[in-house]
RNA sequence: GCUGAAGUGGUGGAAUUGGUAGACACGUUGGACUUAAAAUCCAAUGACCCUUGGGUCGUGCGGGUUCAAGUCCCGCCUUCAGUACCA
């Protein structure tokens, strides 16, 4: 009989969806393993070979572990709202609800044809209105929210009410805005409603602010920090500016020392890679130092800094403030005014991007104002200046020439005095920041390195009330508005412009139809469009717009949608009780599931979803939502497969394609080519090439083979060049997974895709070698059935044959417990090689080598496991036990020379005694040491000493 | 610049704690079967020497530790990724 991958496969992933033989059941007395997928955005150009990679692994992980006897929930689900949707509708007119349904659909018809044992009774889809009730709910919590850092966590805004009522804000220790007014609990009391609601919403974890924000006149939306690369939009590469508008925010600035301990001081917790945790570390950005106050000749206001060497204070010799800085205007002198307000016209000009890229160009002006030095009285000449960034700590610096690069090349540059305050140390080239320098020419500092020094700085001028220490973040809170049509809508009215929650019995608030996607003439958000947007107090429902005006209990709402990250920061809850109608998961499920065991995806998300889901997790979990403080126990991060992309070069100019080995003489354009087109030795399919449809241009074009000539029939052949680049629809150097399954089955994909390399290494895709581990497959196909059924005996396996499986058995349970799974394909092979050597028809053996394959390769074992009589699923049979017995050799020596002298490997049989060990040794003068009662299997000795014990 | 990861045959990559470097696969070469091709099977395959048996050199480069180094230490070079006037 043949190896019919295509049949077998078939039948099996029609078994198990009907057998429903992958639900994870939430009451068990198992133990629980979680093991999930980042879950895809459902693009309208399906999945390529890369999509899987991760998730084979973890299919491989589970199916695993559920032989071991867990409990086992690997769901997976869609992440369906998002710009490219919105962007195809606003082309085409199209709902995006239409077009997420369409790729949802295919997505999902690619996904089965892989043999993923996905529990699929526990899909979720974030634009589904039952999923994102509950993301407009976690919204409502965090509305109701506040940090109070004394007892480091959120809690209900209530609790803050209460204190506001006794004793005003004063005694309060909140995480909130930084210009907040204090009041008494009379001065609280008398307040007016509304501006009550002023007041909490600065301290509300979600908030509404006026604030800078990235805006993006191309996507017409504004983006949060982690969606800009380079200063240009992640998605689509567009310009960014900055633009003050009224937005949510989230307050994950709170959490900042909380999400970097979770980091560092919870290693259990969080096992992680340490570049992810590395890039997180660096994006939270905690910088320890003192708040400093430089008072201004002249004026009543002063100066705030922030500085991380306090120690260096009396090495100051001007300051530089951010041209954006709100006290320049005040400060100016008239005689610098003219030349200041050039100054920053003309840095106004620069984008972030130019300055950004532009490190090297020193430029300031002199403001011609002076500050006063805390300790010295000293006048301080004030300038302005771009290096400084007006939304990094205060936008302004006391500048220490001698001990920070950028401050001394702005002092030499603009010849300001540099005095030096280190010791010993030569500052006519160069700064100095070493820490270990002692301190001089500084007062009460005089003799202290920077450690000692920095806390008896800070210490002195609380003393006098000009600073204080302090700890700085990079991280800033994010901006959670999206000025697009498919995204969640905010839970949210407005009431004399205050925004009002709406009760979340009430939910969900459904996404409006519009007419248009576009944002309004008025500039406002799509949602403008929508006839049908407005809250009505009395019934609770959504009603016509047009009532605000008529009815006083009608209400506008929300314009804006919640962003991409909204959803997927909580979604790995919703999988332990997706069906749930009455909150976003029962307290039972919560309990058993915990968080995620392994979780595996791409790295690109280590500042974006994977920052806002731990945020989240922590969040829900301080208000007694979740039992967990973090959301992924385990994460490995998956390498991205890249694609071979194909060139033609058409001549500049002309309509002729020369191929590769002519380019060098010529001016060309070089073009993609779907990579379809092109076979294993890069030679183009130029019929096909012509017939493309996107190649309609060139139809009529001549191509030009490497000898020079006309290329006519079958005379001679266009070659195309390769690059490998990223995999995408725009490079046409997609592999559709589907082609492979077709021609090579679908085992043979998964175990290719392991094959490839290490799973976190990104690399090319290329199916030159794929035809061995087809040929493995057909192989064990072959070992085991033959013309008609199945050729196995009941013959006890020979003491060969148990050495094979159980050194399989071994290995493989090493690779899969340390996510090398690459190795255990040839592990496999090998096995199969030995076996097929050894003549092995044994029915145990084969019973064995199916469950251990069916991880990797669940079709091909699922119909040999049935062939053997076994009724039920191979998912329930349990992993053969690794026992080392079958491993025990006879006892070897070998002489190896070395060195002149002589070096014995001795390779002893396991079964050795402490005893019998010793006394082979002890022949040989030696003497042996830590044994702990175990034999080793191999020895190393050397004369004289033994030197290594192996086993 | 800083941070992180990596550098092994013609290729993808093994080598888990320092213990026979190159497993396994692709490719290549030769052979068997065949009218032929495909498929399948067998053999060889790091480099260089003598052609029996082996010897010498070999894990980016230069040092070091060790009986023993791809692996550990010091100093470089290169590549990839992230990040950047962060005070």
């Amino acid at each position: 009989m043949q190896y019919n991958f295509n049949e077998i496969e078939a039948n099996w992933q029609k078994y198990w969806a009907e057998n429903k033989t992958f639900q994870a059941q939430n009451n068990s007395d198992k133990e629980k393993y979680y093991v999930l997928d980042m879950f895809p955005y459902p693009s309208g150009a399906g999945l390529h070979v890369g999509h899987p990679l991760g998730y084979i692994a973890s299919d491989i992980v589970a199916r695993y572990k559920r032989h071991q006897g867990f409990n086992v929930l690997h769901p997976q689900g869609y992440d369906s709202f998002g710009l490219p949707a919105e962007q195809y509708a606003i082309q085409t007119g199209q709902h995006p609800a239409v077009t997420t349904e369409t790729n949802i659909k295919h997505y999902r018809e690619q996904l089965d044809k892989i043999g993923f044992s996905f529990d699929w009774s526990r899909e979720v889809r974030t634009s589904n209105s039952d999923y994102y009730k509950y993301t407009q709910w976690v919204f409502i919590q965090l509305f109701n929210s506040w940090y109070n850092k004394d007892t480091d966590k959120a809690e209900d805004i209530s609790t803050l009410v209460a204190v506001f009522e006794t004793s005003g804000n004063t005694t309060v220790n909140a995480d909130c805005d930084a210009d907040i007014v204090s009041f008494s609990a009379e001065e609280w009391n008398v307040f007016d409603n509304k501006k009550q609601q002023e007041i909490l919403l600065q301290y509300r974890l979600t908030f509404l602010a006026e604030t800078e924000v990235n805006w993006c006149p191309k996507l017409g939306t504004v983006l949060a920090n982690d969606e800009i690369i380079n200063g240009v939009s992640e998605r689509g590469g567009h310009e960014v500016v900055r633009k003050k508008m009224t937005q949510w925010s989230m307050r994950i600035s709170a959490y900042a020392e909380r999400l970097l301990n979770g980091i560092d001081y919870n290693q259990e917790a969080l096992d992680w890679t340490d570049s992810i945790k590395e890039i997180q570390r660096n994006w939270i950005g905690k910088s320890v130092g003192a708040e400093v106050k430089f008072g201004i000749q002249n004026s009543e206001k002063f100066i705030e800094v922030f500085t991380t060497r306090p120690d260096t204070i009396f090495g100051v010799s001007f300051m530089t403030l951010a041209p954006e800085h709100e006290l320049v205007s005040e400060i100016v002198t008239d005689e610098q005014k003219e030349a200041v307000e050039a100054y920053i016209k003309a840095t106004a000009k620069r984008s972030e991007r130019e300055r950004m890229a532009d490190v090297k160009t020193i430029s300031g002006v002199f403001t011609g104002a002076y500050a006063e030095h805390p300790f010295t009285k000293k006048l301080i000449p004030i300038w302005i200046g771009d290096y400084v960034l007006a939304s990094y700590g205060t936008g302004a610096v006391m500048a220490v020439p001698c001990g920070d690069q950028r401050d001394y090349d702005f002092a030499k540059h603009f010849d300001i005095e540099i005095p030096n305050i280190l010791e010993g140390v030569d500052i006519s080239e160069q700064a100095c920041a070493d820490k270990n320098v002692t301190i001089t020419n500084s007062d009460f500092l005089n003799g202290l390195k920077a450690k000692k020094a920095g806390k008896l700085a800070i210490y002195e001028l609380e003393k006098i009330g000009k600073g204080k220490g302090k700890i700085q973040y990079r991280l800033r809170d994010a901006v959670f508005s999206r000025q697009r049509y498919w995204g969640e809508p905010f839970p949210v009215y407005y009431k004399d412009g205050m925004p009002q929650m709406i009760d979340a019995k009430h939910l969900p608030i459904a996404l409006p139809e519009v007419e248009k996607y576009l944002p309004t003439e008025t500039g406002e958000p799509p949602l403008g469009n929508a006839t049908v947007w407005a809250w009505d107090t009395n019934t609770n429902t959504v009603v016509s717009s047009s009532a605000v005006e008529k009815s006083n209990n009608v209400f506008p709402l929300e314009l804006n949608t919640m962003p991409g990250w909204a959803g997927s920061s909580w979604y790995m809850f919703r999988y332990m009780d997706a069906q749930n109608q009455t909150e976003f998961a029962s307290k039972e499920a919560l309990d058993y599931w915990q968080n995620v065991d392994l979780y595996i995806g791409g790295s690109e998300h280590a500042t974006g979803h994977l920052l806002y889901s731990r945020f989240w997790t922590k969040f829900l979990h301080d208000r007694n939502f979740v039992p967990v403080d973090e959301p992924f126990k385990k994460m490995i991060n998956q390498g991205m497969i890249l694609g071979t992309s194909a060139f033609v070069y058409r001549i500049d100019g002309e309509n002729k394609f020369i191929s590769k080995g002519l380019i060098k003489n010529h001016k060309v354009i070089p073009l993609h080519v779907d990579v379809s087109l092109v076979n294993a030795s890069n030679e183009l399919d130029i019929e096909c090439f012509r017939n493309h449809p996107l190649n309609q241009d060139y139809r009529d074009a001549i191509f030009i083979g490497d000898n020079g000539e006309i290329i006519e029939g079958d005379n001679d052949k266009y070659i195309v060049g390769r690059e490998v680049e990223k995999m995408s629809k725009s490079k046409y150097n997609i592999v559709n997974p589907d082609e492979i399954s077709e021609q090579y089955g679908a085992d043979t994909l998964r175990l290719y895709e392991m094959f490839l390399g290490p799973l976190e290494q990104a690399k090319p895709w290329n199916t030159a070698g794929i035809t061995g581990v087809h040929n493995f497959l057909k192989k064990m196909w072959k070992l085991y059935v033959s013309e008609n059924d199945l050729k196995v005996t009941d013959t006890e396996p020979t003491k060969d044959n148990l050495k094979t499986l159980h050194k399989t058995i071994k290995k493989v349970v090493e690779d899969i417990e340390r996510f090398s799974f690459n190795t255990s394909v040839s592990t496999f092979m090998i096995c199969v090689n030995e076996l097929t050597t050894q003549k092995c028809a044994s029915k145990a053996i084969l019973q064995d080598l199916a469950v251990l394959i069916s991880p990797y390769a669940p079709h091909i074992a699922e119909e040999l496991w049935s062939k053997l009589g076994n009724n039920e699923s191979i998912s329930t049979a349990s992993f053969p036990v690794f026992e080392e017995k079958y491993l025990i050799e006879s006892t070897k020596v070998y002489p190896i020379s070395f060195n002149g002298k002589m070096k014995f490997t001795l390779e002893l049989s396991l079964d050795l005694t402490k005893d019998e060990l010793e006394k082979i040794v002890m022949e040989d003068e030696r003497t042996i040491k830590q044994l702990d009662g175990r034999a080793p299997k191999k020895v190393i000795v050397v004369p004289g000493k033994i030197i290594n014990l192996v086993g």
